[in-house]
DNA sequence: CGACAATATCGTAGCGCTACGAAACCGGCT
DNA sequence: AGCCGGTTTCGTAGCGCTACGATATTGTCG
């Protein structure tokens, strides 16, 4: 065993992994050509690409990303920055670009911000660091510094889960002020007059924020009534749900209709309306946002406003690929992917 | 706009980003220091420190992560690779490793296999591609060739989620056939004469079906019976619970207890029993699997078993770091996080 | 005040691959 | 046969950085 620290030593710099010199020697060829059919097979001659696979496959060739990145300037990575992928939406759809990218080689780098813009800033510049194909940012708020980097840089950019704002580059989503509207605009519809906006982490969470405006939006001219929703500093759960359903009782006596930020809000509440003996709908119409998986068969099954976070993480990908594929500016950099005021029985 | 063509080609191989060695003159060092300050601060003396800082910032240099790695034969990244990230459980995990292993520079690449092992091997080969500093993979189940790219490779490997058979290199998680049993354990316990496990997705959730297996263990000593597993092929939603249930009420007449391989699943039966008036836990005693952020608050709140993925993240976290920093082979390259049986009323 | 150890800085040879232009090859046609 | 356009193959100069050993600088002590 004396000898292993030198070994051990000598192995970082040599005798290292096989490379595309030896494959293009086993093969008999030039390493431009193996290089060549592992970008481009169909430009290699039939009976070369079989000797380059053969070689391949016996020396159990891994090509070095890093360096055909570095020597291309540019990697197939795709950066993709969430505020969190505890959150169902951005689960599925980071899971949806993932899926789509990775069929056609790209990889994702993913990072979390907790919603902060500094953390989403280091993000960035991490991301930078490798070249990637693309960025792909949640929501239209970012820091001065995050918008010098991207300036600086030239690599595509896709902001996703937001509309309504200036675009950095490409964007993909919708107007949560729309969304809040139509929740609004339901629950009225519905006949109930006495209606309140309950919500998590709003100080955070800017979409669903835009959502509370746009809801307050479409109710002061029916009532005058104005600052009609409760806050949550926390999480969205079904306890912060309760919680906030509690609160909205208290402050708004004879309340009739609630729209929650989150379907798991909205859960929280249908529980603990179930624990207090309160009828869905005949006492109180809930609607949410998101249509969770749960969404349909909770008891009552819950009205709610589907953004289509799958739709979203195909559009992206599509820009993506679009961008990197060379049509520099796509004709239209802003795509609306809408949402779905789903009606059930909560409502 | 004649020109166009022209300057971008050119740009993509001169007049590109700032280098390393561009900001070694603007700082008057060599670029041997400015390497050396980026990777640790401390070795270069106080004024040089200044300088070099200050030339960073002016210039607004991002390194680039590919030519150090090329260089160092290794990156700062660590791939993660999970069935799905849409899995609460393993969305949790992933953004504990990420949070953890981030603040110590390091980036995760996300992969997800749609629990095949075809799928993971294509996954772990493109994450060599990358030298990355370790790769962490769900559960003990992989194919021969994901085993053959990784025992070439040397790459610090982490298995998670699951314990209790082979392991690769380093592994943290727990015995989900201890899991299955504990569930069965515990309803038997409760008076329970005529219990049954359901679950989704079983044939390829490998750990789900390794709980069903220590249920039934648990099972046959008690009452000979054997098969009272239910399986759905789908993924484990509510849906799957309420259909879960209607079939176990009808193949098991008498049916007083039931295991959910998921509280998504558990929460779908809740659902279904309030629907047909089936009390809970007078008729049938319930009990999930994972204590997910509804688990306590539904109607009635749910026992389950918590697995603990946040503790998992931060073992693999830390066996990540450790493998990296140095000390090669840790004392104890297996960790078990173990699970905890939360009894609540629904058994 | 000189010798020596400890610390700080520097010079440079690659890391493995791709882009690019040149060379070789291959029929088909005059 | 000779020429030509298109296709396939090849040679090689870096991409930007780090490791490593060499050199310069500073501090300590007899």
């Amino acid at each position: 065993m004396t000898g292993s620290t030198a070994s051990l030593r000598r192995r970082r710099r040599k005798a290292q992994r096989v490379t595309l010199n030896e494959v293009a020697e086993l093969a008999g060829v030039s390493p431009s050509t193996v290089s060549l059919y592992i970008r481009k097979p169909d430009a290699v001659s039939e009976d070369r690409a079989h000797r380059v696979s053969e070689a391949i496959a016996k020396l159990g060739y891994v090509p070095n990303l890093m360096a055909g990145g570095l020597a291309a300037a540019s990697s197939r990575i795709v950066s993709v920055i969430v505020p969190s992928i505890r959150n169902a939406f951005f689960a599925e759809t980071v899971s949806t670009i993932q899926a789509a990218l990775g069929s056609e080689g790209f990889q994702v780098l993913l990072g979390h911000t907790e919603y902060s813009e500094a953390q989403e800033e280091a993000l960035v510049r991490a991301a930078l660091s490798w070249a990637p194909a693309a960025i792909v940012l949640t929501g239209l708020s970012h820091s001065h510094g995050t918008r010098a980097l991207l300036a600086a840089s030239d690599v595509p950019v896709v902001e996703m889960w937001e509309l309504g704002g200036p675009t950095i580059d490409m964007a993909v989503g919708f107007s949560h002020e729309e969304a809040g509207a139509a929740a609004a605009r339901h629950l009225i519809a519905r006949g109930r007059k006495n209606i309140a906006y309950v919500g998590a982490r709003l100080h955070e969470d800017h979409r669903a924020a835009r959502r509370a405006d746009g809801f307050l939006r479409e109710l002061a001219p029916e009532s005058g009534q104005a600052g009609r929703i409760i806050r949550h500093p926390g999480p969205a759960t079904a306890d912060a749900g309760a919680l906030l359903l509690n609160r909205a009782l208290q402050q708004f006596p004879g309340l009739q209709g609630l729209a929650c930020s989150n379907d798991l809000v909205a859960l929280g509440v249908l529980f603990e309306c179930q624990r207090r003996g309160i009828r869905i709908p005949e006492d109180l119409a809930v609607i949410g946002f998101g249509d969770l998986g749960f969404s349909a068969s909770c008891n009552p099954p819950l009205t709610t406003i589907r953004p289509s976070g799958d739709v979203i993480g195909l559009e992206v990908a599509r820009l993506v690929l679009a961008s990197v594929k060379g049509k520099p500016e796509a004709p239209e950099p802003v795509i609306d992917t809408s949402f779905l005021l789903v009606e059930r029985r909560s409502t």
